[in-house]
DNA sequence: CTGGGGAGGGGGCCC
DNA sequence: AGGGCCCCCTCCCCA
């Protein structure tokens, strides 16, 4: 016979065990925040606890210490009360960073319901889209009707104990693979709630010097989006908007709706929201295909759409506002490229050097100048150079032009190579988006190597017709 | 320590 | 709608 309380029982009495700090073995120091906890609950939890635990479990007497900056004492209290409760407080604001964190630990549960949540996050439905239509100006720039809502957590951490919710219809919480609505939380309560990252500043920052109407703080922090596991350390800040602007946008982030687990996760993909580590990390023998960006957002179409006033035609002028901060663009293809930013999603790898890219024509951009040696100056005396007065210096994957000078100067003799007959690069298959260009590994031992004492720098003499036809040619991701 | 340049990344917008 | 270009900003490296 199976009491299936037993098991509810048992992860209440380990999470007040915890709260108690009972038989904790395990510390967890996040950004000097200690977290006491029990090592088999860990173990049993994350794929990267489990890897720690395994490795020092012969030292079973000591107390294990682990150690993280990859994210946020916050992130890691989500990503605890998950653990010892099933119950993750997801907000709009914290969710990148949790699926950072848990991509991070190796919580794939996490990480589903966290994708889950951001697609349903660009969802809308057409009902509501269709009363932002029917809004007349006035009332989208009133304060009066609807307030904005939030997703919110049921319960939190810092505000009360998580006790369990018996029943599923509140709270945030995702108990096994059932999955919970949001409750909402008025804008009143959101002011408090609500934390501006570092990006989100920095959008604004970006707002701020191209319309310098705009009233913003002069003292905004940059922020370099890759890095989303410093954001949630950034204190809140408030950044004050033109009212009508901060009207619209709250009005953007009412048709926030109910939440299922189990939508379909497909929208973000499998490399969203990964590690700063893991995406810096070039993979130059990766071949693995990219998740194409039409897959990542197959069902975009209700993405939030904004009137902003009306345009001199008195024809609705629509925006797109971004449901992860506070940027609007006009257009919906915008948005989703803007998406990427938050999401981490790299679609786009170099296969000359494993780099990734979130847009083409980054990529592009990057095999011009890095692989293609397209700049027809000198590296080193920043003069032009030509076939005749420069040459192609490869160094590993590296390509720049020199010129015979600055070559001589380098004591560097010069070896003509036919880049043809060397074929550095692969033509991707017609009509594949997902082909990709590849060094040519094969070839490289075909490269002479010039021994200049320092390193594998290979001096080819290349024309620009022959390296402008291959820059036609060669377009990598390109159909 | 500082300034300059390269590279990456994000937004606007044209085609 | 997607590709691609331009512009701007930030970060990082190096002299």
């Amino acid at each position: 016979m199976e009491i299936s309380s037993h098991q509810f029982h048992l992860l209440e009495q380990l999470n007040e065990q915890r709260r108690q700090e009972l038989f904790c073995d395990c510390n967890i120091l996040v950004e000097g925040k200690v977290f006491r906890a029990h090592r088999n609950v860990l173990f049993a939890s994350s794929g990267y606890f489990k890897m720690l635990l395994s490795q020092s479990s012969k030292e079973m007497t000591q107390p294990t210490t682990a150690t993280f900056q990859a994210f946020s004492p916050d992130t890691f209290t989500v990503i605890l009360d998950f653990v010892y409760s099933g119950k993750l407080s997801l907000t709009g604001q914290n969710v990148i960073e949790v699926m950072s964190a848990a991509s991070y630990l190796q919580m794939t549960d996490v990480i589903s319901v966290c994708k889950t949540f951001i697609k349903s996050s660009l969802d809308i439905s057409e009902k509501e889209k269709d009363r932002y239509f029917s809004l007349s100006d006035k009332e989208v720039n009133s304060n009066g009707g609807e307030q904005p809502c939030l997703y919110g957590a049921g319960w939190r951490a810092e505000s009360s104990p998580p006790h369990p919710q018996p029943n599923p219809e509140q709270g945030t919480c995702m108990r096994g693979n059932t999955w919970s609505n949001f409750n909402y939380y008025p804008a009143s309560q959101r002011n408090t709630q609500q934390q501006l990252s570092k990006h989100e500043q920095r959008q604004d920052a970006i707002k701020k010097s191209r319309h310098p109407g705009l009233q913003q703080p002069a003292d905004i922090p940059h922020y370099k989006s890759s890095k989303l596991e410093d954001r949630a350390a950034e204190p809140a800040g408030h950044i004050s908007q033109p009212e009508d602007q901060v009207q619209i946008e709250a009005e953007a982030e009412s048709p926030h709706v109910g939440f299922q687990y189990g939508q379909g996760s497909d929208v973000i993909s499998r490399r969203s929201a990964v590690s700063q580590q893991e995406r810096d990390s070039p993979r130059p023998s990766s071949k693995s295909k990219s998740p194409k960006a039409d897959e990542q957002y197959p069902s975009m179409p209700s993405i939030v759409g904004v009137m902003g006033g009306w345009a001199e035609d008195d024809l609705p002028r629509m925006r797109f506002k971004c449901p992860f901060c506070t940027h609007m663009v006009k257009r919906k293809a915008d948005l989703k490229r803007h998406l990427r930013c938050h999401t981490g999603e790299r679609p786009y790898p170099c296969e000359a050097c494993g780099k990734r890219f979130s847009r083409l024509d980054h990529l592009s951009s990057h095999f011009r100048t890095i692989h293609q040696a397209c700049k027809l100056i000198c590296r080193k005396c920043k003069r032009h150079v030509t076939e005749l007065t420069g040459q192609v210096v490869q160094e590993g994957t590296r390509r720049y032009r020199l010129c015979n000078e600055c070559l001589a100067e380098a004591g560097i003799d010069s070896i003509r190579i036919d880049l043809e007959a060397e074929a550095p690069l692969e033509f991707p298959a017609d009509g594949d988006k997902d082909s990709r260009w590849h060094y040519g590994e094969d070839n490289k031992s075909d490269v002479e190597i010039v021994e200049d004492g320092s390193s594998d720098l290979v001096i080819q003499q290349v024309d620009d017709s022959e390296d402008e036809a291959e820059e036609k040619e060669v377009k990598p991701n390109i159909r």
